[in-house]
RNA sequence: CGGGGUGUGGCGCAGUUGGUAGCGCGCUUGCUUUGGGAGCAAGAAGUCCCCAGUUCGAGUCUGGGCACCCCGACCA
């Protein structure tokens, strides 16, 4: 490509829209541009690198066994109802009316339409394992697209779905896809780690994210240093003892005008991990006391599985009122019939501990739980904290803030059960497909890359996915034997297939140095009429280093090494 | 959906007590220049987010709406 041909639109200044690097570089370098909010145009550079990208997913995945396919975007709700994932989805899926007024879905995922084709043929036994996969744009409607590409309403994902006969085959598959992931991120140049994970909206017994650490990332994760355990929040534990402090008979107390924790803990001059917080919420409209320590905090994520429901909110104040006879800040279970009450685990064989006394203006001291409230499940609905003991080995944990690159899910039967999607076995029996599904987010692969490796001029793209390998930068267009050399090398280079762009403009020298460091090419070579004085290009490293000063002639070979180095390390 | 912020040439911004819009970058043309975002000269380009109102007169004041960004609940 010659750049005087090219559409890059670089930009000298940060848009000021952007405050993530990565959105930052990708808008300054002509790779993307915002439609409107979460919805992005790729322009040719940005393409470019997706498809580089696309191409490492393709070749990883195929070589895991799985196949290639391209569903629709559109999709009838009927399959939707079918798994009650219309309405779950709620406000998040897109959806359409045909011209007889036909509900149909922009589709957020595909489980359905996946599950659907394979009940279409009737599967044997011999058939499975099955994994198909799809590179296709997602359609969600986010409640709040940010971050540049990480958060959007339009994306495309890399999903995949396998169907195998029974939990072994599962297992199987999960792994396979699971090392390929692990590959793919591998050669796209990404740092990352792995972390246990809720499976949230998609139902199913497990599931693990491929994390990339950032202080801009959505998600904390909880990473034990010393055996290498590393989880969710959502669904990190830690191993701490129960409390248990002085006992005695339940006692009320007077608290005036104290309702928080803080207040509470420091008017009766006790720790707030003495007291017990007691929150109502209303799960299925019925009412439900949700316990924890006073000093910890309920995940919701936890409280979803908890409760086998996400149909749940935080009751009013006057729900709160009538179900406990007191105002918000001096409630608890304690002496209040008929409602369920979920503790978290830290509180099993608590006592002496403090919390409402269903009276405004009083709590309870010495509460005991189990004596004096009656507990129908321990979960564990807390939040675990930095430094707490890990569940596995009992150092401490460390939290970090952490972009979700890919999440692989073990299904199960919830949507071949739904969708009545079976399989027959020798026996001439049916039984539901053993599912498990795979998804990465191509455009956050991108985004990742340049969060980890950039400096202040720009991108730095590792070779595997650069938009181009190689930039000649022809400093003067004018100079007769400058245009010559680069002319040269440029047919040289693209005849043996290097991808390769020629910095071809009417620009200063300093202009395309700019230029080509923001974009990020790995490697530059200069035609100057400095270096042509004495009869060397020099070839630069975008990442850093000396130039490397050749003959002309010896460019082409020098650079093929370079880039079979650079591109199958160890070979 | 709650809280905060911003809407002015393609981009980044300024615009005073209300008097009919300017700066830098970019773009076009010409000349000069050519090893880290050049200089000079000339030029094109703006429904000042939209609607309504106040006023002789609104980018500026009032009301309503819309869009976008950031912080919280969801996910690749």
């Amino acid at each position: 490509m010659r750049w005087s041909k090219a559409f890059i639109p670089t930009l000298k200044e940060d848009p000021s829209e952007a405050e993530m690097v990565s959105h930052k570089l990708m808008l300054r370098s002509g790779m993307v541009r915002q439609l409107t909010a979460g919805v992005y145009e790729y322009l040719p550079l940005g393409w470019k690198v997706l498809l580089k990208v696309m191409a490492i997913v393709r070749e990883e995945m195929d070589r895991a066994g799985a196949q290639e396919l391209l569903l629709p975007t559109i999709c009838p709700a009927e399959i939707w109802q079918e798994t009650g994932r219309w309405d779950d989805f709620g406000d998040n899926m897109f959806r359409v009316k045909d011209r007889k007024q036909r509900d149909y879905a922009l589709c957020p995922t595909h489980e359905e339409v996946i599950t659907e084709l394979a009940r279409s043929r009737k599967l044997s036994y011999r058939d499975l394992p099955q994994n198909w996969y799809q590179m296709q744009t997602k359609v969600r409607d986010e409640p709040r697209p940010r971050s540049g590409v990480l958060r959007v309403r339009h994306f495309i994902m890399k999903d995949a779905y396998s169907m195998d006969r029974d939990e072994a085959g599962l297992d199987r598959s999960y792994n396979a896809m699971k090392e390929a992931y692990q590959r793919i991120f591998a050669r796209c140049g990404v740092k990352f780690f792995i972390v246990g994970a809720d499976s949230g909206l998609m139902g199913g017994s497990g599931s693990q994210e491929f994390m990339v650490a950032s202080p801009s990332g959505e998600d904390t994760c909880a990473v034990c240093e010393a055996c290498g355990f590393a989880a969710n929040l959502e669904v990190a534990c830690s191993t701490l003892a129960s409390p248990a402090f002085p006992g005695g008979p339940l006692e009320e107390v007077a608290t005036p005008e104290q309702r928080t924790v803080d207040e509470v803990a420091a008017f009766l001059k006790v720790p707030r991990g003495q007291l017990i917080k007691s929150l109502l919420y209303i799960a299925d409209n019925k009412p439900v006391f949700v316990l924890v320590r006073g000093d910890d905090e309920v995940n919701e994520p936890k409280l979803v599985r908890a409760l086998g429901t996400a149909a749940f909110r935080p009751a009013t104040a006057e729900e709160v009122l009538k179900t406990t006879g007191a105002n918000v800040g001096f409630v608890s279970p304690v002496k209040v019939a008929g409602v369920r009450v979920i503790a978290d685990l830290q509180l099993r064989g608590a006592a002496g501990m403090v919390s409402g006394a269903n009276r405004d203006g009083y709590h309870y001291r010495n509460i005991e739980v189990g004596r004096d409230v009656t507990v129908g499940e321990f979960r564990d609905l807390r939040t675990a904290k930095h430094g707490e003991p890990c569940p596995s080995c009992g150092q401490p944990l460390a939290l970090t803030q952490a972009i979700e690159l890919g999440h692989i899910f073990k299904l199960g039967t919830k949507y071949s059960q739904a969708l009545n999607a079976t399989y027959t076995a020798e026996d001439g029996s049916e039984h539901p497909l053993i599912m498990g599904s795979y998804g990465i987010g191509l455009e956050r692969i991108a985004a990742c890359i340049i969060e980890q490796r950039h400096d202040k001029d720009g991108i730095i793209w590792p070779l595997a996915v650069a938009p181009y390998q190689v930039v000649v930068s022809a400093l003067n267009v004018h100079n007769e034997a400058v245009m010559q050399a680069a002319e040269a090398l440029y047919a040289e280079l693209t005849q043996a297939r290097v991808d390769v762009l020629l910095d071809d403009r009417d620009q200063r020298p300093g202009f395309k140095f700019k230029d080509a460091d923001l974009i990020g090419v790995p490697l530059r070579v200069t035609v100057g009429e400095k270096g042509l004085a004495e009869g060397v290009l020099e070839i630069k490293r975008r990442a850093g280093g000396e130039a490397i000063k050749l003959p002309p002639q010896q460019v082409k070979q020098k650079i093929q090494e370079l880039l079979s180095v650079e591109l199958f390390p160890g070979k």
